[in-house]
DNA sequence: CGAGTAATTATACAGATGTATAACAAAAGG
DNA sequence: CCTTTTGTTATACATCTGTATAATTACTCG
């Protein structure tokens, strides 16, 4: 008498990627002390036994989600400025608004950037994470910033500029931030536009207009 | 035969105060799940039992923690800007200096804002008090901003207004947020001047030359 | 088809956590 | 000086937590 499956035995990857996504859902939800592993398992639909078998510890699972997490983020922030053909300008706007809109900007993003900063300030392999991540931003930044300068003839110091991509990414990060704990006390689009607006006052170029 | 008394009485205002300092303080070094009830009172020099005494619940403790937080906060940034005398111009970027220098602008207030996200976003009354502090302090920002301007001839419409002190407030936000997330990444002093740059960018002034 | 392997579940355990309640003792009032 | 009040400690308890280990069961390979 053939009874049905109990479990169906998943590929590998599938179920770290079940397990990672469980756990940020439940930071992004609930905060990192509701991530506990009995209800992480049951977010990823399997028994709590079965994180041990693929994560040491919950430390581990908690390491992965976040590096997953600072990657997704990156590569959605890129992704729309590799566009060739565009103009420098059109690309820095490009950045601006992709940092500034879902799934980028977002109260879940927020809540997980929130979560995990104890951790991030604790723990040794996070915090080079969360380093290299904000670097990468920044220094993305302060490229497509001297570009757009260079276009127009202007060409500033290397102390001005760090200090514009600080400033700017001052702005991104506070509007994203602002969005993310506030979502009900701003329109749609407002931020992005506000953004970019900011950015231009800041490097000195217009920003706004398309031509 | 007087032994040394075993515990002393304390007035019940210095009780309060002594539990929700070191809630805070516990919140800011560990993160929110290290503030246990336990540890609390460990760092208060109480036995646990008295938290109930003062507090119903552990939330109540938590909720009371936050609101004396971020009124601290409130009053830190506000106390440089009443100086009678001074120009508007002035004021502002007192104002603006004030919120990227210690005690405002430092790693511990950062974790602490993160730390009490989770319940910001879930906590109702946690929410109101996140809610009316963020207004308040950019609706402080807008009235400096607008008598700054007025200083120079300039009205801007209340849309514009509005959008200059969202901008400003992320700026200021952000430049916070980078310097208590990564402290060691800035120069002392560097993210004031670069507030101040900032604003006066996007305000269209310049708010660095004394006069 | 049958045995071996490893993914998955099931169970166990020591310690921590929030709350509740009982026991104690320091200060206040008569 | 003795009683009362209540701030404070001490203890208890059910529940939850992370980790460890044993017991199953689905899939794979010969």
């Amino acid at each position: 008498m053939p009874t049905s499956p109990k479990f169906e035995r998943a590929p590998a990857q599938e179920r770290r990627d079940a397990l990672i996504s469980a756990t940020l859902s439940l930071v992004a939800d609930q905060g990192i002390a509701a991530a506990t592993v009995r209800e992480i398992a049951k977010r990823a639909h399997v028994t709590q036994g079965l994180i041990r078998h693929y994560f040491d510890t919950k430390n581990d699972l908690l390491t992965a989600a976040y590096a997953q997490h600072m990657t997704t983020l990156t590569q959605l922030t890129d992704q729309d400025t590799s566009a060739p053909g565009s103009t420098a300008k059109g690309r820095l706007r490009s950045f601006i608004e992709a940092g500034l809109r879902p799934p980028v900007a977002e109260p879940r993003a927020v809540s997980l950037w929130a979560g995990f900063l104890t951790m991030v300030r604790n723990d040794p392999e996070m915090k080079e994470i969360h380093f290299e991540t904000y670097l990468s931003f920044r220094s993305r930044l302060e490229d497509l910033i001297a570009a757009a300068l260079r276009e127009v003839g202007v060409t500033p110091l290397p102390r001005e500029l760090r200090q514009m991509s600080i400033a700017c990414n001052a702005v991104i990060d506070g509007l994203w931030m602002e969005g993310g704990a506030l979502p009900e006390a701003f329109d749609l689009d407002e931020l992005p536009k506000i953004g970019v607006a900011s950015v231009g006052a800041i490097i000195g170029l217009n920003l706004v207009d398309t031509e």
